[in-house]
DNA sequence: GTGGAACGTACTGCACTGGC
DNA sequence: GCCAGTGCAGTACGTTCCAC
């Protein structure tokens, strides 16, 4: 956003926007904006990793030492983002026609964002916002309804989550859980042309396949050739191996295949095999 | 002794799977 | 998402056996 990023001290990370980086003479822009009011202590319960300053006995330094969240919490945060992403990107494939689907993808958008922004107030403002790019919008009334269920029952997982120290193994049964991407792909009927574009609203296949895609990049990354190049160097070594026998032949042309063995240095079934080429 | 075929093995890249 | 394990396919090689 045109902000210093060698910055690593807290309190200066943030930079409003408009204003110009004396530094660079980069002038901070903004990407997202809506208009959420957030308190600050809702700010802070939203950070990870949790900040701890550490009071050192003298007065001018002290240090903040970062304490690493818990796995389970990231990857929540990070799965959740991702969900809210893909609905919303659902909603614009689609133009907007949502019709048979509106309440579903709204309560899921809603146990979604609640599960990121904790609050009621901001979730039914997201709610209504995904509502009005619908083309046929739910009524105001609907909307909130569905968001403040949403939101409590997202408050509820939440809770046990928490407690359950940031694991989904061992939560109650008839706990209301996020989603699977399976379930919301059935739900919503999400095509494969459509899946083909989100990031966690995938089947087995599109995963596998990224994954595959990925394993290769960092083959080639580590300097690991392609099978094809591959196999064409070990055809280009046969390939000298059989001009050297050519030659040999052609030096000694009655010479038997264990005699050739002995000339050029291959054993007797590399001859045999080689002449086959010739 | 010779040429050739069959078999097992090694190496490599790759795709896929399951556990964490 | 990462990683280890597994199996497959392509290429090459060595050993063994057999017919001539």
């Amino acid at each position: 956003l045109g902000a210093d990023t060698q910055t690593t001290d807290p309190t200066r990370v943030l930079r409003f926007p408009n204003t110009i980086n004396q530094k660079n003479q980069v002038r901070a822009t903004v990407d997202i904006w809506n208009n959420i009011e957030y308190e600050l202590s809702t700010l802070y319960s939203y950070c990870t990793p949790v900040e701890k300053i550490k009071k050192s006995r003298r007065k001018k330094k002290r240090e903040v030492v970062t304490l690493p969240p818990a796995k389970g919490l990231v990857d929540l945060y990070s799965l959740n983002t991702k969900k809210k992403d893909d609905l919303e990107l659902l909603v614009t494939l689609r133009s907007g026609q949502m019709v048979g689907y509106r309440n579903t993808c709204l309560y899921t958008y809603c146990f979604t964002i609640a599960l990121i922004v904790k609050e009621q107030k901001s979730t039914i403002v997201f709610a209504r916002q995904l509502n009005e790019k619908f083309n046929e919008p739910l009524l105001i009334k609907e909307v909130q309804e569905t968001a403040k269920s949403a939101h409590k029952d997202a408050s509820t997982f939440f809770k046990a989550f928490s407690d359950n120290k940031y694991t989904m193994y061992g939560l109650a049964r008839d706990l209301i859980k996020p989603e699977k991407a399976s379930t919301i792909i059935r739900k919503l009927d999400i095509s494969s042309e459509e899946r083909q574009q989100m990031r966690f609203l995938i089947d087995d296949v599109i995963r596998q396949n990224r994954n595959t895609e990925l394993v290769r990049e960092k083959r080639r990354e580590a300097g690991v050739k392609s099978r094809t190049e591959y196999e064409a160097n070990e055809r280009a070594k046969t390939q000298s191996k059989v001009d050297l026998l050519h030659e040999a032949i052609e030096t000694n042309p009655t010479a038997s295949i264990r005699k050739l063995a002995e000339i050029t240095g291959f054993s007797k079934s590399v001859v045999q095999r080689l002449k086959s080429q010739l």
